[in-house]
DNA sequence: TCGATTATGGAACGATCATTAAATAATATC
DNA sequence: GATATTATTTAATGATCGTTCCATAATCGA
């Protein structure tokens, strides 16, 4: 029918990923867009419609980082103590970074979602991924008899992917020296949960 | 010595502040600002440097919210149920707005002080207002024997602070039809504190 | 090989960005 | 009332914003 297309989708869309969840979404131009994903402006407008195009389509792929925390959670090691490892990864990740990015599903959330319905949806597809591999962790927790049965799997889910957001907003602003009133809150979450 | 301000800095900061809430940091132009406060742009430059500048004292002007939030913490009823208030109250504002726009410190640790350790120390020192009120509360419902006295309640208001943070998170992406699982975090949270 | 169709890269669009310069106005001290 | 100092307003700065246009290139079915 026609010309191909030159570029890898998949290639250029965490391209704009990684662009985004850095600079966050007002603060990343087209320009950025460009540099990062090395095709000129006309392609990517041609592909994406427009910005706000480009930011859907990189939130998409963005939710194969989520799968990648469920897989973590099917690792060996019981279900509490991986729930644990869910927790500290996510806060020594950019406790010991550089420069912190936090997590680009609640970044939009706070920054995009607030404004816009449809990024909302998108996002609570993400956080539902999360939610539903925390449910599973919880209920081989509850059949191992490590975690309380006296409420269903489904809810304490809710409340341990709650903490979660929590720690993304608290490390946001914490510094390395903070880390052990972040443990203390890992470890008052996970005590609710026997 | 010289001409003196014609303007009401208090005014002017809230209605900058106002701004930044609704639209965010990057979101908001210095066209926002001038045309949010009414001063030219000459007059705010003056004051206040740069939109940096303007964005830190009316961030400082948002500290009067979290006291506010505390002040409610310290109205009549049980402690419990005062922590209860603090929460619904914070989901219901923003599930029952045509306009959502969270919190401004919350908003502002994710978008801005990730980037910015300047803007992360004056996000932390408003965290530290409400987590104060919320060990206060904590005290109180310790002495009252209906908050457990296992551990101690700086640490229980960390972790009170930090599902409030949740919940600022995940209200930003939830509907109306989402208050029923809002309620389940707030009550499990509230029950992990028995 | 041709025509239809789509991709590509770069130039160009008007609008808006954050910031500054300059001219004028108002006050305090002397 | 003169001078110094600061506030206010308006215009203008160069840069960058998101987006579109256009000429060219590449591939398809015919």
């Amino acid at each position: 029918m026609a010309r191909p297309r030159e570029f890898d989708e998949d290639r250029v869309l965490d391209a704009a990923m990684e662009t985004f969840w850095r600079k966050g979404y007002e603060g990343t131009s087209a320009q950025d867009l460009v540099d990062a994903t090395g095709l000129g402006r006309g392609s990517l407008y041609a592909a994406y419609a427009n910005k706000q195009g480009i930011f859907e389509q990189a939130l998409r792929r963005y939710h194969k980082r989520a799968q990648g925390h469920v897989d973590q959670l099917r690792e060996p090691g019981s279900p509490v103590e991986r729930l644990r490892a869910l927790m500290e990864g996510i806060v020594d990740v950019d406790l010991g970074a550089s420069e912190k990015r936090g997590c680009l599903a609640t970044n939009s959330a706070i920054e995009v979602a607030n404004r816009d319905p449809h990024v909302a949806d998108l996002v609570r597809g993400n956080f539902d991924i999360l939610t539903r591999g925390i449910e599973e962790t919880i209920r081989r927790g509850q059949d191992a008899g490590e975690i309380r049965s006296t409420t269903d799997a489904e809810t304490l889910a809710l409340f341990v992917f709650n903490a979660v957001q929590g720690l993304r907003v608290l490390t946001s602003t914490a510094g390395a020296k903070d880390r052990a009133k972040l443990t203390t809150i890992i470890d008052q979450t996970l005590i609710a949960l026997t």
